[in-house]
RNA sequence: CGGGGUGUAGCGCAGUCUGGUAGCGCAUCUGCUUUGGGAGCAGAGGGUCGCGGGUUCAAAUCCUGCCGCCCCGACCA
């Protein structure tokens, strides 16, 4: 893409509703621009790393063994009075009603409405397990909307619902999802740690909270040092896999590892003194498993291999992807701006050209373009006539990874140069080498 | 929802106390000169001063009602 022909509105100056640094860059790197409270319009370059995201999400839901499908962001009340949760849920909900004076609603959350596609088709347990997801906008009515697209009001969410006949299989499922988000964090660039977690007003009894380190975190947090080394699941770990799974799970949960609101302080005085860590954290996925709850009140049943009907055990499993963007810059940012991990960087490469006009520059340019994008690279290249000082702070400031720096002082040497965003590591290399270098390795 | 703050050009702000018809920096546009870490000079465009009502010869400024947005607290992916 070339720049000038390309949307990205950045901002030299930090507009002052913006407290967090996630918050401050994502709109001076013109990753987001807000309509109102809580709601935001996702720019090209914002939209791409969401994208990137999503995409790693999937592939790792789906590697677990769940399936896809997408559910309607507008619900009918009615289903909502069936479990009991359109009167429970409050303001946050917000209702609305149509022009026939039906009672809706703009979902917060989906367990209705799969249980309700579940009841209707799945009726043995031959068809169990099953565990189905979509990745679908959702809208709380925060209180008070902050913090960006940390904590907005409408928020993208890929929310996950499993259905199992027993509690022994539907914690089998939530293993599954248990190793999928550790993957997912991890292939994401984020360490993350699985935390203990009440499980609040969804309601059963088995739930962890996915937390990343970040000093800008909205809670506080304790856990033992060992959880930032473990090693994480392989790709080819085996889902089936009962006993392995169950392995690693509990390998997972052994140590130390509690939000504020879960914290005993008698338990975490255990942990020595020099593997404490007392952090601040970020949210950035949620699990449950919550029995038998919607299934019963919304009449969820198969029957069993004896015969008999029963309610289907569930659990539900939550990641924002709107959260986890503005979660990764938190983690990961300097003073010049964000810098992306390479798997949700919405560029690979950045290419400055310090010279537009100069015949060897665009030349070169041009040529570095070309075949680092047949290579199937994301190339940004900045084409516009601006000084070299502006470029390399609007590169900074995206944070593409890799940025290769043309002009004609170097080329007069046959050199091009290659940084390293993350590092700031250079390297001086010629056109093909160059060229080579980025259509192998990265 | 309780407490506090704020609203003036795309962004950041001054002007409000003490009423006289709107200004600065950046950005934008034109021209020339520049070009290895956010250029210089000259010129130009852009604002119903959040919205309504009132006071006054005259309101960004005073009074009043409303709205938006932000921060702190209680609540959440």
């Amino acid at each position: 893409m070339r720049l000038s022909r390309y949307f990205l509105p950045i901002l030299r100056d930090t507009p002052k509703e913006a407290e967090i640094v996630s918050h401050r860059l994502m709109l001076r790197a013109g990753l987001i621009r807000q309509q109102s409270a809580g709601l935001y319009s996702w720019l090209p370059m914002g939209l791409r790393v969401l994208n990137k995201i999503n995409a790693i999400i999937r592939e790792e839901q789906n590697r677990a063994g769940a399936i896809e499908l997408l559910m309607p962001t507008i619900q009918s009340a009615d289903l909502w009075r069936e479990s009991g949760r359109y009167d429970a849920y409050g303001k946050e909900m917000l209702r609305i009603t149509d022009r026939h004076e039906r009672e809706m609603l703009y979902g917060p959350t989906n367990e209705e409405m799969i249980t309700d596609i579940f009841r209707s088709y799945v009726k043995s347990y031959k068809d169990l397990p099953l565990n189905l997801y979509h990745i679908q906008w959702k809208f709380r009515d925060e209180v008070r909307p902050r913090f960006g697209t940390m904590r907005s009001r409408e928020f993208l969410m890929k929310d996950a619902y499993s259905f199992d006949l027993d509690q022994a299989s539907a914690t089998h499922s939530y293993n599954k999802m248990f190793v999928a988000y550790l993957r997912t964090f991890a292939r994401i660039g984020l360490k993350s740690i699985p935390m203990r977690a009440d499980t609040g007003p969804i309601g059963g009894n088995l739930s962890h909270e996915f937390i990343i380190l970040a000093n800008t975190g909205e809670s506080e947090v304790f856990c033992h040092k060992n959880y930032l080394d473990f090693d994480i699941p392989a790709a080819d770990t085996d889902f089936d896999d009962v006993d392995g799974l169950q392995k690693t799970v509990d390998k997972w949960t052994s140590l130390y590892a509690a939000t504020s609101e879960m914290h005993d302080e008698k338990a975490y005085a255990e942990v020595p003194a020099g593997d404490a860590v007392s952090a601040r954290g970020i949210e950035v996925g949620h699990i449950f498993y919550f029995g038998t709850k919607y299934s019963e009140a919304m009449g969820a049943k198969v029957m069993g291999p004896d015969g008999q009907e029963r309610p289907v055990h569930m659990g539900s499993y939550g990641i924002g992807p709107s959260r986890l963007t503005a979660a990764i810059i938190e983690a990961s940012h300097d003073e010049n701006g964000i810098i992306w991990p390479d798997a949700v960087a919405p560029f690979d490469v950045a290419l400055l050209n310090l010279k537009v006009g100069d015949g060897a520059s665009d030349e070169a340019c041009a040529k570095i373009y070309k075949a680092l994008t047949a290579a199937g690279r994301d190339v940004l290249y900045d084409d516009r006539d601006e000084r070299p000082g502006a470029k390399f702070a609007t590169a900074d400031l995206v944070g593409i990874p890799w940025q290769v720096v043309v002009g004609p002082k170097g080329l007069a040497e046959g050199k091009i140069e290659l940084k390293r965003r993350s590092t700031g590591e250079k390297h001086e290399l010629s056109v093909d080498a160059l060229i080579d270098r980025l259509t192998v390795d990265a």
